[in-house]
DNA sequence: GAATCATATGCGAGTATTCGAATATAATGA
DNA sequence: TCATTATATTCGAATACTCGCATATGATTC
């Protein structure tokens, strides 16, 4: 049964892995939107915000509400918005460390910057 | 800068987007285990144990300590842990929800039981 | 009903993931 | 040096994802 917990989580970050979907996620932070609201914020092909907000949707991230002509989405959960937050904070960590670390590398060899890794 | 902050994020999901790299985080939880033990936890073919682990250090998501024969993986960070947890208690909240309309579905019309939903 | 607006779905090409099998590397010990 | 152990990499086939384009559906208005 822990599969299952597993394949449930494994789809969850399957449907998150893509920064449009990321984009689309942050979005509904604060409320529902349209699909049409959401494209347009967005800059996206019409077509293609659909099938993204198909993934969202297969992957239980959001759920949709029909309003006469058009389609409203918002986040299921707040626990993904909690998620996507902690990775923020995750990202400036490791962006510090990323920095101490070129700082250092720097400092080591002082005469010729960007010694190309490899 | 968002993009990247998108970007990293998106890395890190495409990163667990797999049960078995998910078996993997978590059995890290406790602390590091070498290549070997984790192959022979999860029951892995070497080779497939190492591609995982390859993507698992992309997306920086484990460091690997070398010691003599062996290569010893741990979490990079926490917070991943704390991703994992936040995903465990909202798939038991989904679990609920989807037995609670089970249950409602079978309130509703309890001459047959499984009501194909298509 | 026809035209229109909002959204969804199907198709095809290009790209990426996943797995097992085979092979390569690197450290250890005889 | 040779053999062994632990891990990594490469290859090829199968599968899945992503995008743009075309088309379909469904609600609204005339």
């Amino acid at each position: 049964m822990d599969d299952a917990l597993r394949q449930f989580k494994s789809e969850i970050f399957q449907g998150l892995a893509n920064p449009t979907r990321i984009a689309m996620v942050e979005l509904l932070r604060d409320g529902e939107l349209s699909a049409g609201q959401l494209m347009q914020k967005l800059g996206l092909e019409q077509a293609n915000a659909s099938q993204h907000l198909a993934v969202l949707r297969a992957k239980q991230i959001v759920v949709s509400r029909k309003a006469g002509n058009q389609v409203y989405y918002s986040i299921r959960d707040r626990a993904l918005i909690e998620v996507l937050e902690i990775l923020r904070r995750y990202f400036y960590a490791q962006l510090s460390t990323t920095v101490d670390l070129l700082k250092q590398a720097a400092r080591e060899t002082p005469k010729t910057r960007a010694s190309s890794h490899k």
